[in-house]
DNA sequence: CTAAAAAATGTAATCGATTACATCAAAACT
DNA sequence: AGTTTTGATGTAATCGATTACATTTTTTAG
């Protein structure tokens, strides 16, 4: 409009000066050129090829390949509003099981061309929301949440950005977003009515807590407690441990627990790390398991059953989850109407760890 | 030019239309309007807030959040060429040690506002050549490679398309690529020495292999025969068995080979998998390590310490391997210039699972 | 108090694709 | 043959940011 207030001539000379040197890669531009057609046609070869001419294809083709030309996915998701892909939200990849979920997912969903964008959380709500954020400006079409609370900033944040998350490894029933995973508190309690059964009495808990604190933990200690009313012992603070997630934490808590006195018959613990540490302590206090003491696992790690002792534990479906996750986040994504809760189911895997007093 | 051969007034209208109906997110027109600046100091505000007087500052910062405003990460890369993206490939999630790599990776990464996109390649050398198109399609900065061979078409291809690679894991001294990792061959060599040192004559080499074949096994196979060379043995093909990356299938080549009257005194096993594998065969057979047999491992799981025998293996520096893959990536898109090599050490545990003959 | 320098802000072209619609060509009807 | 239908291709506006340069405002110097 005003064209004499700004000097357009020289400033485009600049430009495309400048724009010459930056520029790494063909651009479609390019290739339409090469292949004496349109722009808009080497967009259709390469997205819509059956509305180009085989002819015209082929030629298009050969400059694709003669320049090595790549499509700018930027430009693209700009225009489209789409980015084929996915964001990963996971507190770590250190718990096997969350890996075996991821692994699982991305192979799901690459089927249909989508890509996972990963992000660890730590554990931390905070970093788990600036995630997010991070993956919004992404442009993730979707995202993908493992095994942590939701907390209400992130799900409220996702909701305005118009990013559907499918949450994972345990679930809600009363939720009205979508949930894969298994009942944590069903789970627990039935390993540890599996351990009364056994005719146990002196039962304690080793949840794995503190720092990692979550919804996770609490369902967990919840599924101790309605074991208990099932059997109707008297529940006490007292038998519940709450221990860092990792071994030498729950071996130095058994060696604790033992050297005041407490004497348990067996030890449920809410994973199998945990039970690994208390096994080791007990290899160093001189009990034999299941002979002095009974001790359980929870996660299903193959190597469970090759310690000293096999160790009974309850497995997870990780790898369910993380294709069910998938399916259902791509349904979400095609707009059909995927269930919101997937419920699937954890196996009792009986390693000898439990000793029957009957 | 031609503005009667096409109806413009027509087509803006309609595509105004459609535009209110997809549009989702406030843009930075919107920010702008209503904070009553123009587009570029909203951007400003963004990217370098030093720039923009803080009263103006403040009034767009409140206008961001009342709008909920999200920057558009596709735009700003098509405009920038730079997504702040990074992709990384990696043969499989399953092993314990790759995952700790990314993680370890993500996070240093992470802490300069770089994102991780995850590709999984199982191993197979076109399927990652597909995830390197992909990738860089998605405009990634930089590519991080796991634990492959780098298939020379791989190489040429992020050649071509400027993206700069760090491969990691293993190493190669003869490269003008950035390589994070450690000596495969040197480490073979030492724990099958420490299995000569301990008078052992009678070994057998258990090594991930067939369809997961890669130079990564070579060179194991080569650090096991520069150990037997050092010792003046005599090397046969029949010291060396191949087996399928799983516990299963070493445990059953284990029951194979003592069915076929093999009687070894020891058995070093490149990596810990197959060792547990080997660890149940001799269970069932009744053999006691390290009394009727010695076993050795390969990764350093920390589990190795827990099992019926605590096995004797070698820590691979995995984290480390992460992190370093990421300072050097970051370096080189940063231009400077980090070192070509970075050897990392592995070390010995001792578990306990050798038996000294002498 | 004015002039020059520095700082802040605005303008609008640009990145590289997609795609609605226009146009042109070829095939299928009268 | 002329008309309609169908198919293939081209045109150019558009997505939402960034940023070179122009312009305006503020500060500093003289």
């Amino acid at each position: 409009m005003q064209s004499d207030k700004y000097n357009k001539l020289k400033r485009f000379d600049k430009l495309k000066e400048s724009q010459k040197i930056t520029r790494k890669r063909p651009t479609i531009n390019d290739v339409a050129e090469l292949a004496n057609v349109s722009t808009a046609t080497v967009s259709r070869c390469l997205s819509k090829p059956e509305l180009v001419r085989p002819d015209v294809r082929t030629r298009v083709e050969a400059s694709v390949v003669e320049l090595g030309y790549v499509l700018d996915g930027a430009a693209k998701t700009l225009k489209t509003h789409q980015s084929k892909t996915i964001g990963v939200i996971v507190p770590t990849l250190e718990i096997g099981g969350y890996a075996s979920a991821i692994q699982a997912f991305e192979k799901t969903v690459a089927a249909e061309k989508y890509t996972a964008i990963l992000g660890v959380s730590d554990f931390d709500a905070d970093k788990e929301l600036q995630l997010a954020h991070n993956l919004a400006e992404k442009g993730v079409d979707g995202i993908m949440l493992i095994g942590m609370d939701s907390d209400d900033r992130l799900i409220s944040f996702l909701e305005k950005v118009h990013i559907p998350p499918v949450n994972s490894w345990h679930f809600r029933r009363d939720s009205k977003y979508h949930w894969v995973g298994f009942d944590n508190r069903a789970a627990i309690q039935a390993i540890t009515s599996y351990v009364f059964q056994h005719g146990h009495r002196d039962v304690v808990f080793f949840v794995g807590g503190a720092e990692h604190a979550n919804a996770r933990t609490e369902l967990r200690r919840q599924g101790f407690m309605d074991a208990i009313s099932d059997y109707n012992l008297e529940f006490s603070e007292d038998l519940i441990f709450e221990v860092p997630y990792n071994s030498k934490a729950s071996q130095l808590e058994f060696h604790r627990l033992w050297g005041l006195g407490n004497r348990p018959t067996a030890v449920v613990c809410a994973n199998d790390i945990l039970a690994i540490g208390v096994l080791r302590a007990c290899k160093q206090i001189g009990l034999r398991v299941p002979d002095d003491i009974s001790v359980t696992g929870f996660d299903g790690l193959d190597i469970m059953a090759d310690l000293w002792t096999p160790i009974t534990t309850m497995a997870v479906p990780a790898k369910q989850i993380g294709e069910e996750s998938g399916n259902c986040l791509l349904n979400l994504l095609m707009d059909k109407n995927p269930k919101t809760l997937t419920e699937l189911h954890c196996t009792l895997i009986e390693g000898g760890s439990v000793k029957s007093l009957i």
